[in-house]
DNA sequence: TGTAATTAGGTATTTGAATTCGCAAATGTA
DNA sequence: TACATTTGCGAATTCAAATACCTAATTACA
């Protein structure tokens, strides 16, 4: 999808999984899955390996396997999923020039950190609950 | 130094290169701005060509050569640098299923249109002529 | 117990951005 | 005019992220 302030796609997809298995009333496996978020299964399989071995979900293999969700989803925050798959989410600073920007308080002024700021409260602040399908 | 908000390194070095030459008192060569900002020469002449090419600056060949301010610097805005090395600045969607995320106004919510409208009017406020030289 | 379904997970490929290389073209100066 | 300097720019390389491939391990159930 292209990226929004610094999120990969890893993050992405780990985030409308777990929304779909969260809003999900059965189990759902990672063909169901890929195939509702329109992507490899093989590439979503790697992803929800990840979720599982954090505890975030719970795995079955065989007939019948899938992923279940764990951990309560109004105890999950965004910003937690974004950390796992892209680890701290710091802000980036402007280096050039033995690491310091040469302009006085960098060309980027303040608005980097206002906008990190909103950014990260933002993201702390709504959890996977407070998501809900529209299908 | 990595990417914020989207921004290439590309569009990075562009600003940070005008910035210099419209500070610096004489011209400046490839060589010396790509000194000053740490990176080769035949990488930072790739974006110098493109800002000569654009009517930013004038480039002369030969020794005495390098680049020059073309347009006033109060003319210039961040985001026309941003948006001529990468392209319009346009806000992407989350693009899952059909285009359009499964969850009722996105996963992301509003944040994404606040976010961005902040951005963008910051950038498109701040003007080369802003910014000012530590060393 | 055999088979099909399913996750686990290492490895390979693709893709796009960042970066480097190498040489051609232009130009100032001796 | 010869030469050193400097930009122009196509092509190659590197690098990380995204994605695909392949097979082993596990499990439900006929």
């Amino acid at each position: 999808m292209g990226k929004l302030f610094n999120i990969s796609e890893a993050a992405n997809i780990a985030i409308h999984s777990l929304a779909l298995i969260s809003t999900s009333k059965e189990d759902l496996n990672a063909t169901q899955i890929a195939e509702m978020l329109k992507l490899s299964r093989n590439h979503l399989s790697k992803i929800m390996h990840i979720l599982a071995r954090h505890k975030f979900v719970t795995s079955s293999r065989g007939p019948k396997g899938g992923f279940k969700m764990l951990r309560e989803s109004g105890s999950i925050s965004l910003l937690e999923i974004f950390e796992l798959m892209d680890g701290n989410l710091e802000q980036d600073h402007c280096r050039r020039i033995d690491g310091i920007c040469p302009f006085s308080d960098c060309v980027f002024g303040d608005v980097r950190q206002r906008l990190f700021d909103e950014f990260k409260t933002y993201y702390q602040n709504r959890k996977l609950s407070d998501l809900s399908l529209n299908y």
